[in-house]
DNA sequence: TAACAATATGAAATTAAATTTCAGTGACAT
DNA sequence: ATGTCACTGAAATTTAATTTCATATTGTTA
């Protein structure tokens, strides 16, 4: 893939003439590869078929498709291969870490999710008189998220991170609720007791967990991503981070399906916060 | 220099055309940087020359230097490119766009944090015999997941989503307090009012907010990430993201600083979860 | 809504670039 | 000395990219 270090392996089987396009190459690979076949043969001193050969011999279709492989060389530093984060990593190191495992979460979060059951999700909460996010701990944060974003489309949502509250949220519940339970690994008991609660009820329980999960099994309908959850630092990170992308997908479907003057409503609503903000 | 990233920022400055370019070579980048000029213009429906004023547009050279810079882009990858949603985009496409921006996002974060002043929060943050994270909206949940992350260190550590007792923990605080105020705009009247109130008391504040912005001139220590807002929605998503993405990194330089023996203490307490989950 | 202006688009012509062919050169062996 | 073989570049060829220009489309004004 490197084609500078390929150059560099290959040397010996290089002829005098090659050895010279190699070695304008390698002085300079950004000259290179800006310049046309004709330019870079002047400065190495040889004729233009050479400088072809001499791509050929790496292992190219000709000369731009060598430029191709020297502009990607050339491209960037090397990422990280690791993703774990090591004791010993400085900020640079561990920064890089994180942001590169979150983002790798996502993609596998992403490829993951059942978009049919997201659209099936979408219909529940456009049809719903009322909506609770309800999550502990680390989700409660991200049940908080969708409680605000929910609440920018003035429909009637509530968020709890108390179980109580969250019970007697359940007890009242009917047919027109729906109740949205996120939990990562789905097995918190007191979630798994209230979502039971509230089916009872007929109300409509959409569970942002895992696949199989307790949770998942007392759930109308299961949001689920397989998220590599990093032991490293014993604590939810990406989970939490891919929750509030689908939240974000929520929102969306959401806001697409009530249409256009629906949208014009959430900028007036942002319009609204103005006031309360400096001005640029 | 990201090419693909240009290609969706002038976005609506192509034509009908244009656009259909730029969305074959989004759809595959890797196709691209293989193909003629003729067979990109044939994959997009167009002719030659108009695949040509697409590069040009780009303010490169023609179609071979744009394929360099495409070719330079990918080269670790093919990156990712936030396109905006769209009003007909079915339930599939909303999500895979919101997804990729999400991860756009991450990656200029990435790119834009100042990992000097990360190690500095670092310092700030173990040296600090208290401290409080303060968010107000949608920035309330990334204090709160921060809350519940530097909880479970099992150091003194407070949240408020309510300027009230916002104000009344900064009047109380001291030097040894450390307040993070989190906001994307650095604007809200009341949290910059707070972060003058915490500096004449000499307790250290952390910005997490723009560069420039009001809450960034009160603060002493700004962490800033420079996110493209996806305007589509009226609502904040990437931005919070890389705020959870930096909580994150705080958390996990905070941890390494701690050491080994510190990183058990994590795990004890993560087995001591157990209790209120099913097992598996 | 007709008429115009501005812009966008692609066919064809042109230009530029890369590749192939082939003949000349020199190194080495016989 | 001369034949063989690999190396090299001039010239021809092929391929690709760009420019030109005529036509179509869109938007704007009367």
């Amino acid at each position: 893939m490197n084609i500078l270090e390929k150059i560099s392996q290959v040397q010996n089987s290089f002829s005098k003439s090659e050895r010279k396009v190699a070695d304008v190459i390698i002085a300079s690979p950004e000259t290179a590869i800006h310049s046309s076949i004709a330019a870079l043969a002047k400065a190495a001193d040889v004729s233009e078929p050479t400088v072809n050969r001499f791509c050929r011999r790496l292992e190219t279709k000709g000369f731009p498709d060598f430029k191709l492989h020297l502009a990607q060389t050339i491209a960037n530093g090397t990422p990280y291969v690791s993703r774990h984060v090591d004791v010993d990593d400085g900020p640079d190191a561990y920064s890089a870490k994180i942001f590169e495992s979150i983002m790798a979460a996502l993609d596998d979060a992403r490829k993951s999710l059942d978009i049919v059951k997201v659209n099936k999700a979408v219909d529940y909460l456009t049809q719903a008189k009322h909506i609770s996010f309800f999550g502990l701990g680390s989700s409660s944060s991200v049940a908080h998220d969708a409680q605000y974003k929910f609440f920018r489309f003035n429909i009637p949502v509530s968020c709890f991170d108390d179980v109580l509250m969250q019970r007697i949220n359940c007890i009242n519940a009917n047919d027109s609720h729906v109740i949205v339970i996120i939990s990562h690994t789905g097995r918190t008991k007191s979630l798994v007791e209230i979502a039971n609660i509230a089916r009872s009820n007929d109300a409509i329980v959409i569970g942002i967990t895992s696949e199989d999960s307790p949770l998942a099994q007392a759930s109308n309908l299961v949001l689920s991503m397989d998220v590599p959850e990093d032991t490293d630092m014993y604590m939810p990170m990406a989970s939490r981070i891919a929750q509030l992308a689908l939240i974000d997908i929520l929102a969306t479907g959401f806001t697409l399906r009530r249409g256009d003057k629906f949208m014009q409503n959430l900028k007036r609503v942002k319009d609204g916060l103005k006031d309360s903000r400096y001005e640029k």
